[in-house]
DNA sequence: ATAAAAAGCGAGCCATTGCTCATATTATAT
DNA sequence: ATATAATATGAGCAATGGCTCGCTTTTTAT
């Protein structure tokens, strides 16, 4: 039986050398995503742009698929660095403070490189199952869950399921389009952010 | 010069048999994108689908983008056939019963051809400036921002610009993903257009 | 020093894409 | 009936896509 030909690609990059070649083989992913869109992202141009040949790239990663999901899953890594200390404050704040400090979290979450985010907002649903894509929404809507549950007294609503869904959903929607519009001034943001929290403590407080 | 050659794609469809070619091919292009997807949904396979030969395709849309654009415009035409009748009573409604047409008139919109309707939304932002694409939805925007301004007194907030974004991007994104979801029951449906329509008056309201 | 393993290379295969064009068929007008 | 315009056809081209494979270079281990 053959050591395994060399053909079939490999996943561990164990030398540093290789690490780095990996490293820029998902950064090229990602600007070429950013600069020329999801259809234009062929691997040739990502090796390309990485300054790889195509016979590296698909060392490392068998498909095309393999390394747009390792650039969503280091976006999430990203944004989750900048937000997931703010979470866990957020839920010991009482309603009004906690859902100012979590719209606050999404804006910020949807500023860490929003054009990347753009092309992945657009591309993932079509990818179909990527199951990791998800995760991060869910766990984030976990707790906003779980907050609600905590502080069900001081809530008006009785489907916290319900609940849960419409704000996180109409949060994300404000977020998104907002910061997407791009040519927001930090004023209009704020005053966003004042709007956004008052639609959902309005829709949830007594 | 000569009478202009043949294979220059026209547009007009003069008699009642291309008529025919031209429906059958913007019909198969919907159910391809629905069925395929968009990256699957080749020219070859839509001239297929629809019983036309490539050749035909061409003569009567100048690209796939001009194919897909027809779909767009199909679908929209659709949507607001379902839907104006309705809009124009809602403008002379008090606030709550305005606000409770409108989302119900939102998940009307969403239900026409839920699928085809996703697809699009997927694709439209990365199809850049396809001009009439926004054009419903900034109509629906403008009759919405409209119906604020002659309610003014009615209402606790101040910037009508921000507050017709805050509520058309709300409800947009719930009945948008609610839809989506497809497994949701009628009576479900039901409650989400209660808890919408009291989201978005409360926000509101004085 | 040397052999083996790891990493890197890129010409090129094969499939598919959007699309053209020379030709054939059908409709309309006279 | 016949000529002309309208419509339909599909083989096939040029470009591009994802990806493989035989090979060279570099690193690591002994």
């Amino acid at each position: 039986m053959a050591p395994r030909p060399l053909t079939k690609p490999r996943k561990d990059a164990s030398q540093k050398r290789s690490r780095a070649t990996v490293d820029a083989l998902v950064e090229a992913t990602a600007r070429v995503l950013v600069k020329e869109g999801f259809d234009k992202a062929s691997t040739n141009r990502i090796a390309g742009m990485a300054g790889v040949s195509i016979g590296s790239l698909y060392q490392y990663f068998p498909s095309k698929e393999a390394l747009v999901a390792a650039v969503i899953d280091r976006h999430q890594r990203d944004v989750q660095r900048a937000v997931r200390a703010e979470l866990a404050e957020a839920m010991n704040l009482p309603l009004e403070k906690a859902v100012r400090k979590l719209v606050a979290m999404a804006v910020k979450a949807h500023r860490v490189d929003p054009k990347l985010h753009r092309v992945l907002a657009e591309q993932i649903p079509r990818m179909g199952k990527l199951e990791d894509s998800g995760a991060f929404n869910r766990e984030n809507y976990a707790s906003f869950r779980d907050y609600l549950e905590r502080h069900r007294d001081a809530l008006a609503v009785g489907d916290l399921e319900l609940a849960s869904f419409v704000c996180v959903t109409a949060v994300e929607a404000l977020t998104h389009n907002a910061v997407l519009a791009e040519k927001l001034s930090d004023k209009e943001m704020d005053a966003l952010t004042d709007h956004t929290t008052r639609l959902i403590v309005r829709y949830l407080k007594a």
